[in-house]
DNA sequence: CCTATATAGTACTAAAATAGTCCTATATAT
DNA sequence: ATATATAGGACTATTTTAGTACTATATAGG
């Protein structure tokens, strides 16, 4: 019902991969070996991460990448904007004058806040918790207390 | 960075004005008039949450939609499922056998358990609290905690 | 200082998902 | 009966995403 891109999907498995490692340099070419994601296309999304400075390069030969933070310092929520940029839930949270009926949607602020609480889910997960092992079936989650409404202070 | 669709958006628009006389019959042509969202649009999306449940239909002279719940018992995740059916963040989260590597990939347990954390946040916020008018600039809102994996018990 | 290696940047093509439209069938109130 | 309204499915256009290719630039090391 919600979904980041492939290309966010491929950059959680290199990071991942990096984060392995993280006082080594790593190639495009090595990514691609250890990944099995198409070169090109490796190489696409460790230049999008260097521009959002998630990763450093180092150019030449010997050259590659590295975390500019530790694992634990990189979170989710940062590679996921990396990649597809600052795009929300729905388009009039991102930039506004899109929409005709704006001034008067009552919806708008609500999602903003669905936005924020989803936005603050996500970041609160970092790479070094993306390389712990989970068990999927036998996990015990506490459930994330979402924002109600209801619950804000409103000026009128 | 992570977003519903257009037809979400118009949905949850369509569905607010329909919370606001909850007791009424609503005609397509009427949501049309009152959303400025164009008819077949419309009728599409009303197809499709009368499809999952969301609205009921009456057919014929002087039918219409209706809530099946009522707006606080009606929770935005439903309505976005509705919509755009049960994707998750990722793909090999919703239809397993798409990816080969899903067999050794460290990272699906934790993609679960951040989609978990977004549905859960998502489904908390009712049509009721979407209609609540929200001064954006001065909401004061508590931060959902979310789940680390290293808070998690792990079946070794 | 030359060469092999590796990233930077940009433009382009192909594929897939999404949005939007239209037509025919069916149900119902009057 | 007839006007009105939804049901369902097929289809087209548009937009977004994914993937590729090419040229420029930087660096290590002999």
């Amino acid at each position: 019902m919600l979904r980041v891109s492939k290309l966010t999907d491929y950059a959680s498995v290199i990071l991942t991969h990096i984060a392995h490692h993280p006082d080594a340099l790593h190639a495009a070419s090595d990514l691609t070996n250890a990944t099995g994601v198409a070169l090109p296309t490796v190489s696409k999304i460790l230049k999008l991460l260097t521009k959002n400075n998630i990763l450093v390069s180092h150019r030449g030969s010997k050259g590659g990448y590295a975390l500019v933070n530790s694992p634990s310092e990189t979170n989710v929520a940062d590679i996921i904007t990396a990649i597809e940029g600052p795009i929300s839930m729905t388009e009039c949270s991102t930039i506004s004058g899109l929409c005709e009926q704006e001034a008067s949607c009552e919806v708008k602020g609500n999602w903003h806040l669905i936005n924020r609480a989803v936005y603050t889910a996500i970041e609160a997960v970092s790479l070094a918790d993306m390389i712990t092992p989970v068990r999927q079936q036998t996990v015990n989650f506490s459930v994330p207390e979402m924002v109600k409404t209801s619950d804000l202070k409103v000026e009128s």
